[in-house]
RNA sequence: GCGGUUGUGGCGAAGUGGUUAACGCACCGGAUUGUGGUUCCGGCAUUCGUGGGUUCGAUUCCCAUCAACCGCCCCA
């Protein structure tokens, strides 16, 4: 019996939740300051989404899809990514219909890639991403850039680069698909086999091909960027324009491909640069897809996108050293002394919860040397002691872990003595 | 899909072909009466991932298997 969790699964325990938490907190509200409102989307769809939606071409639909039949014969695939689902979702609600385009979403949640795992990729990882639908003013592209870069920037990341590029329209695109065809043709014997069927299929992967990286027609291939037609080389402009009004610093790479098939226009990565962070640098990517909408069944529409992941993300602020504010402490831990004191300090326990407080207490029967143990333990800011002789007297003491200072307390005034000792106080 | 490393108690980690498998941390109990974080004392693996083989005997040798980690490809 196999009692493990399946391989490149993992659980988040206490102790790390809570980080996950501050992160998802924080991303929430940067989504709600650029105003963009979360969308839920099934964990599972149609395979044939993925298969249309992210490209036959690509990796993730030729190797890495979870996919499978279920008890109705329909072949379900786990979404591997974000995008194509929301894309649908947007279809079939006839959302592009609605006043108050662009459509602005985010999402965060559970994504599946059947892959081997290593550090930094999981079979099952978080992705947090935002899709913006609806318009195709270069103005967006960069709002969704500011977004991007901000989620790192805001929860204390610093080495962090933009990598950015344009794959132009489809006009610039098919121009310079023909020229890289042209160019490789020639040296196809000399390519890895995954190039060689790459040059049919989707030559502008070729460039970014970590094997063939050093062969001489790779420094000489044709740039898209010298493809660019009038209109593509005007959007790619504006869109650097506006980042640079806005103070972001980027790189540009002509040989940024990225590996889905929907993409045109911006493209883009954000990687760390922290030392140590592992060979895998991607924090994130994405860029703007004009044919996916269509492709879905929509009218032609254009969007622009970016995912990354979580996991990635708690990585590089580890790596960095950046330290997230999470309180893992307790308010206050209530120690019982005998049977009488045990009954009263149940019911104090349930007030104080209801009153706001947060209260643990001992539940294996420990004595009072250990329970004070576990309470420090437990990093409880107050303790306080309930016994047959505060019970006769109606008080509790009410001990300051921090400073040791010790209190007797009227049992009926406790609960608001806590409350202003947890809140006014200071 | 390919390659490398590893698998001893809750965690970290030594170790050897042969009577009781170090040690550290953590945990539990105690050091007189109802008060934590220090110190001292005591306790805590019929068992060395799993299955099989070699052997008089294996945690140590061999084979298989499972798993984890890291890397390649590609990506988030």
């Amino acid at each position: 019996m196999n009692i493990n969790a399946p391989r490149g699964t993992q659980d988040i325990l206490p102790g790390t939740s809570e980080k996950w938490q501050y992160v998802e907190k924080q991303l929430a509200d940067l989504c709600r300051r650029y105003h963009y409102k979360e969308i839920r989307t099934p964990i599972f769809e149609h395979t044939e989404l993925f298969q249309r939606g992210v490209g036959d071409s690509t990796d993730i639909v030729q190797k890495e899809m979870y996919t499978f039949e279920d008890r109705g014969g329909r072949s379900v695939t786990l979404r591997p990514e974000g995008t194509a689902s929301v894309v649908r979702s947007y279809v079939q609600n006839k959302v592009y219909g609605l006043p108050n385009q662009p459509t602005k979403y985010y999402y965060m949640g559970p994504m599946f890639r059947y892959e081997r795992p290593q550090q930094g990729r999981m079979r099952q990882f978080v992705q947090f991403g935002i899709e913006a639908l609806g318009s195709d003013d270069p103005a967006i592209d960069a709002e969704v850039l500011s977004l991007a870069l901000n989620s790192y920037k805001e929860l204390g990341l610093q080495s962090v680069k933009l990598v950015l590029n344009s794959l132009g329209d489809q006009e610039s695109r098919e121009a310079h698909r023909q020229a890289l065809i042209k160019h490789f043709d020639p040296h196809r014997e000399e390519l890895c086999s995954d190039c060689q069927i790459r040059l049919d299929q989707n030559p502008l992967r070729v460039l970014d091909c970590k094997k063939d990286r050093d062969h001489p027609a790779m420094e000489a291939a044709p740039s898209i960027l010298e493809y660019l037609n009038d209109y593509s080389k005007d959007y790619f402009e504006r869109v650097k324009q506006y980042l640079d009004v806005m103070g972001i610093d980027y790189e540009i790479d002509p040989n940024l491909v990225r590996g889905l098939d929907y993409y045109n226009h911006t493209a883009f990565e954000i990687m760390s640069e922290a030392e140590g962070f592992g060979a895998i640098t991607t924090l994130s990517g994405g860029g703007r897809y004009t044919g996916l909408v269509k492709e879905v069944g929509g009218p032609e529409t254009s969007g622009i996108g970016f995912a990354m992941s979580i996991e990635r993300l708690l990585m590089a602020l580890e790596a960095e050293g950046v330290v997230l504010p999470v309180d893992e402490g307790l308010e206050c831990f209530i120690v019982a002394l005998g049977e009488q004191a045990e009954r009263a300090v149940i019911k104090l326990t349930d007030e104080l919860r209801r009153a706001g407080i947060q209260v643990d207490k001992d539940y294996l029967g420990k004595k009072m040397k250990a329970q004070f143990k576990a309470a420090d333990r437990l990093g409880s800011k107050y303790v306080l002691v309930l016994g047959e002789q505060e019970l006769e007297n109606g008080v509790i003491n009410v001990k300051d872990m921090t400073t040791g200072d010790q209190k007797e307390v009227a049992l009926d005034s406790v609960i608001d003595y806590m409350k202003e000792e947890l809140t006014g106080g200071e």
